[in-house]
DNA sequence: TTTGTTATTGCAAATCATTCTCAATAACAT
DNA sequence: ATGTTATTGAGAATGATTTGCAATAACAAA
């Protein structure tokens, strides 16, 4: 993820796209970030970015495919790096920390449903809520 | 459901829960209401209850078990009546149906997943989306 | 590298769903 | 019939997210 994968999707490459994007990039455990923890996390880095910037690139690079947005809670939207390997996610409900998943046999089923209902899928939200090993 | 239910669950029997529950147990296709829908439909009946009053009714009967919120897009709430079976839901992106399924294959796996990886689970949430029949 | 066009930004005001405040009113136990 | 306490309605308040608009930055063309 860099410059170029901004120029690919039709964005120029600012000053505000390219700060966000290192931040949803960082490699560390966390990788799902609502909209102003990237803003304070961009001011604790000393870049101010308006808040209505910060949430413009989100639903931009959302646009793009370049990320994912989940509701995990009906609080606030959070956002991820889209790295193309569909997952779904387990939420620490104390913590907050999520986790994520791929379970072939509940991707297999979910086409069967659908398919036996009558409908034709395009998407899923599989959302497991829970307490983390830390927590309970 | 009926007023038994209220009492039972330690709510006063009032004009508007009655009217509410009323909305929430017809027997219809449509199982699933916005605060707004149900404001809206109470009216059409003639029947002026303040919205902050459906609000907070609603979130009573969740509380007290009578009802299940369900957050299938991130703009509104919608509110079905609990009937104690458990269930997940598949929303068609056009007309808006919703279907309800059931499928333990499914709700086996989940708590597999959750164990493995170390949470207690509480609950989970399980929306597909796609088109339905009438809409494909 | 300068310039012109158009996208992008920042800020504050606007939205939207939902909640809260508070005085008036209705439930219901006694 | 009455007192106590929960409930209601209306509107103000909230919190997340969006939008309008003027100033500014990107970048393609000269």
């Amino acid at each position: 993820m860099d410059n170029t994968d901004l120029k690919d999707v039709g964005l120029k490459v600012t000053e505000p796209r390219i700060k966000i994007l290192k931040i949803l990039d960082k490699d560390s455990d966390i990788k799902h970030f609502s909209a102003e923890k990237i803003f304070n996390t961009l001011l604790a880095d000393g870049d101010v970015i308006g808040l209505a910037t910060v949430y413009r690139v989100l639903t931009q690079f959302e646009e793009a495919g370049l990320v994912i947005r989940h509701n995990f809670d009906s609080e606030n939207a959070v956002f991820e790096l889209n790295n193309n390997s569909h997952h779904d996610h387990i939420v620490c409900m104390k913590c907050g920390k999520v986790d994520e998943f791929f379970d072939s046999v509940v991707e297999k089923r979910q086409q069967d449903i659908a398919k036996d209902l009558g409908y034709q899928l395009t998407d899923h939200h599989l959302n497991l809520y829970g307490l983390c090993l830390a927590c309970q």
